[in-house]
DNA sequence: ACAAAAGTGTTGTTTCTACACCCATGC
DNA sequence: GCATGGGTGTAGAAACAACACTTTTGT
């Protein structure tokens, strides 16, 4: 049998959410669509599935096109595929959502394309439902963030505790006990102290800390609890696949 | 614009994990195949996407035509995306799983198709990648399961503490203290005794509970703890969508 | 009367939250 | 010397795990 016959076929985008923090705000990269339609509005970075990639390669490769990072945590989200989704034809929307280390990203920066980070709270339109794919990657990331140390993604090799405070109240939009949130963290046993301080924002200056790998590792199967229970959002609902795949380039 | 050129299209299928439970064991409803390759081996419950529909309506469509069930909890769950998962042609293959009432379906069933309830422990070969799928259908169970009261749709309307139990001691493979057990299912309010009690089981036979909807909905989102954190099974990673949606038929 | 399954309470341990002061430094 | 942000400890409350006996009733 060489096709299955009556059967319609159709287009695979990949559209990448693309995180990043910067130390006071959570970013997002958009681009300019290059094509037609929607042409120079703002969207994620995605493309067409081609017929000898799987999705996961898909994603990487457009992540690489775009931006010039591998080794980037990324995790397939949702297809999206209401059929009017794309004024031009049907095409079913793959979201995967990835975690950068924006500085990192500064250096090995692609601008090709010209990507460009926009504050989380202050997105411009967003083409098709792009808006939504947003939308659904941060309550996902906000549900995962409460459970499993995956924010370390956001942050560079060496962090401070402070630093890493601010990512989780940015992400929840509270204000979180630094004694009760350092006595979590450090308990884990995720992180180590180095001799180092930063003494970029203060004057006493913060002590570096950096990840233990294995440690890691071990810890993100578990159910953390760096979130007072009483703050995990309501809108979190339940729902994961589990595929926490650090997809190697 | 007509089209987008010089892609590839390609054919969506849309393949449903429906899981049952029959008070002892879990169980998977399986069908033969009724098309080449592969013809009367055993598949899930699957078929192409139309072009007028979206994947939720497609799945459900599926469900329907091959089971007669409809308003059954589902969730989309991953996307299986090997070049070569389909012998004869590419097709992307979106995972859907379902839980249902065994019972509810015996009464429901449509067996022009034949479909067949295998025990999870003793499953046929499966067609293509169709055990992956299953497999991370458990996963992704027994991860959500651990925190959020999903497991109840697998029981009927009512049912008793001991049969609940059964049902978590199961999907874990674990043994579960029932006092406690009993406690911490009770103190979440999302279940109330009724007066009548199953006799088939014991002499002196066990409270029927029901389900408040209210109190289910809302204690949906909140992360719970049926079970004891040690026995959450590590190889559960992390990861989900929310999306935890009751399709509507 | 006894076997089989259902139901229920207590205690010690751990984990959580709430909360306030001293420290180090650059200016 | 003082303002700024960084670091640390304790005590009361809540949640958890471990554990064993009594109840019901059909035979």
């Amino acid at each position: 049998m060489i096709e299955y016959s009556n059967q319609t076929r159709m287009l695979v985008s990949v559209d990448c959410v693309v995180i990043g923090f910067d130390g006071e705000d959570y970013k997002l990269l958009l681009i300019q669509r290059g094509f037609e339609p929607e042409k120079d509005k703002w969207s994620l970075m995605g493309g067409f599935l081609q017929p000898s990639e799987s999705l996961d390669e898909a994603a990487q490769r457009i992540l690489f096109e775009l931006t010039g990072l591998r080794n980037v945590y990324m995790e397939q989200l949702h297809a999206f595929s209401h059929p009017n989704r794309d004024p031009v034809e049907r095409v079913i929307g793959m979201t995967y959502f990835a975690l950068i280390d924006i500085k990192q990203y500064a250096k090995q920066l692609c601008d090709h394309f010209q990507p460009n980070w926009f504050k989380m709270k202050s997105l411009p339109a967003l083409i098709f439902d792009h808006q939504n794919m947003v939308d659904l990657t941060l309550k996902q990331l906000r549900y995962k963030a409460a459970l499993h140390p995956i924010l370390f993604e956001l942050l560079p090799k060496k962090f401070t505790l402070p630093q890493l405070q601010i990512l989780y109240e940015g992400l929840y939009d509270i204000p979180i006990d630094k004694r009760n949130f350092s006595r979590k963290v450090l308990s884990t046993g995720i992180i180590s102290r180095k001799q180092e301080k930063d003494k970029s924002k203060s004057k006493k200056g913060a002590y570096f800390y950096t990840l233990n790998q294995e440690s890691y590792h071990a810890q993100f199967q578990r159910v953390l609890n760096f979130i007072p229970k009483n703050e995990i959002p309501p809108s979190v609902e339940s729902d994961q696949k589990d595929r926490a795949v650090l997809l190697e380039g």
